[in-house]
Parts: structure tokens; C-alpha cells; sequence
DNA sequence: ATGGTTGCTTAGCAA
């Protein structure tokens, strides 16, 4: 077994790493995963509080933009081959894509776009911009090798991953265009790492911050870790931890926690 | 009831 194979592995949708940065520091002095992948950092890679970080031991790899989007690596090693927006297009505005490798190790952390409305022109975007992630995987990546792709998909795959299926269904997280590019992620080689250890059980990884959606549990379960079949095998729990969803000044999505063993 | 909440940036957008 690669020794590269991390015990743990996180991803957070932020929504702002500066209002987020406390929670998110002692978060990691809790759980203390070999990597954290952060979304929706929403700011730029010079004004990213990375000295913070770096003194609780992590390596911080930024892909950022002002105001919008924006994601952080933060590892307990420092990764190689950092890939920032789609290569295949360098004039890509808005940061939602950053691979970087770990040894053997391929991660991707993505911020897939929200698309506002059914039929609208975001919509578009994201169901393009999936393409293209499909494409970056088909084109540059090994479903045979050790890769995570982790972050805010924007895309609860099934009936069970949502509080209410019908009341959401045709909204831009559960659509059937959104579902089709999810199943074909997972038709490329990879695993929903959730699924191999919660089987009917509805955990929701996102609550609107209105109407009481939180303390009414109405939330999807957007925010996905997803693994190739050589490292599903070692996956031994997946949790969704609520607690962090909690109080005032909480982050709208709640991280999630990926544990691996070194046994195959 | 087309609301409501949060963050960034400063009235409006995005989520």
C-alpha cells in the first residue's frame, strides 16, 4: 500500500474563508485530516489568511478569485503538479477547479457551479461545466489509480440525498441533466465514499440559512468525496459532521470526512 | 405570501 494513501480526507464549502476562518482552524485541530479541501474560499490567492494555516501545520494551496468561488488544498504534505482552472482553457474567470498530486495520489477539488435556475444561462454553464470535468478526467486522469474528486458538486444524486425529493426535483440540485452527469462521473470509476457506509440513511450535507432550514433538517446532501475503486476498497467511514453546521457565524454546508485504512 | 439569510461589497449579486 502507498504510503501516500492519506487516513483522512476532508472537504467544507466555507462559503468565505475569512468569516470562516476560527471554525475552520479549530475544526481541523479536532479532526486533523491529512488533507482539507475548502470551497467557496471567496478570495484572492495574495489576501488568503494562509499563515494561519501553515502554523497549525498544513501546506495551503489556493486557487482563488475575488468576491466568488475560490478553493484551498491544505495538506500535511506539500502536493506537486498543482492545477489551477481547466487546462484546457486558460481564460476559464471563475476558480471551481484545483488538482494537485500527493505522491501516487491525485486529488481535484471542485466548486461546481450552482446554476441558479432551470433553463436559465448559469444552467447552462454548469451542465457545460461538467462536460468538461468529465472530459479533463477522461482526457488526463487513470480511473486504475489512487484519485479523489471532492468538493461542492451542487448535485444531490438521489431521492435520498434530499429532505423533501418532490419539492426539489425539478430545482437545479436534483434535475435529471444534473443526475445524468453525476451517474457518469461515477461510469468513469468512481464511488459516492458516503454510500459505502450509509445506505438509506437521508444525511444532508447543506441547509438554506433561511427559513430555519437547518433546525427543520431540510437540507441535500451536495458535498461529495468521490474515490476510485482502489481506494473504495480502503475507505472505512464517511461522516457528515452536523455539529460544525451549528450556532451563529456557521458555514451553510457542513464538511465532510473521509477515513481510510492502509489495508487494501 | 416570489418572502426568507448570509457574505462580499457597499446596492446588488450569488448562493
Amino acid at each position: 500500500m502507498p504510503a501516500s494513501i492519506p487516513t483522512s480526507l476532508a472537504s467544507w464549502n466555507v462559503n468565505s474563508i475569512r468569516a470562516r476562518k476560527d471554525r475552520t482552524l479549530a475544526w481541523l485541530e479536532t479532526y486533523q485530516p491529512e488533507v482539507l479541501c475548502l470551497q467557496e474560499t471567496k478570495v484572492t490567492d495574495d489576501a488568503f489568511p494562509r499563515a494561519d494555516f501553515e502554523a497549525l501545520g498544513y501546506h495551503v494551496t489556493t486557487c482563488g478569485q475575488k468576491t466568488y468561488n475560490g478553493m484551498a488544498l491544505l495538506s500535511r504534505t506539500e502536493p506537486s503538479d498543482v492545477i489551477r482552472r481547466f487546462d484546457d482553457d486558460d481564460a476559464e474567470p471563475e476558480a471551481r477547479f484545483l488538482s494537485a498530486r500527493f505522491a501516487d495520489l491525485q486529488i481535484i477539488c471542485v466548486y461546481v457551479p450552482n446554476g441558479q435556475v432551470v433553463g436559465s444561462d448559469k444552467y447552462a454553464y454548469k451542465l457545460a461545466w461538467l462536460d468538461r470535468l468529465q472530459r479533463h478526467l477522461e482526457r488526463h486522469c487513470d480511473p486504475d489509480q489512487p484519485l479523489v474528486l471532492c468538493g461542492d458538486l451542487n448535485i444531490a444524486p438521489e431521492d435520498r440525498d434530499v429532505c423533501e425529493p418532490a419539492a426539489w426535483a425539478e430545482t437545479v440540485l436534483c434535475e435529471p441533466g444534473v443526475r445524468d452527469a453525476f451517474r457518469r462521473l461515477c461510469g468513469w470509476g468512481l464511488v459516492d465514499t458516503f454510500r459505502l457506509h450509509h445506505d438509506a440513511e437521508k444525511l444532508y450535507s447543506w441547509w438554506d440559512y433561511r427559513q430555519l432550514a437547518f433546525q427543520k433538517n431540510q437540507g441535500l446532501r451536495i458535498d461529495h468525496i468521490l474515490v476510485t475503486r482502489t481506494l473504495s476498497r480502503r475507505c472505512t467511514r464517511v461522516q457528515i459532521d452536523r455539529q460544525a453546521r451549528k450556532g451563529k457565524g456557521a458555514s451553510d454546508h457542513a464538511p465532510v470526512l473521509a477515513t481510510f485504512s492502509n489495508e487494501g
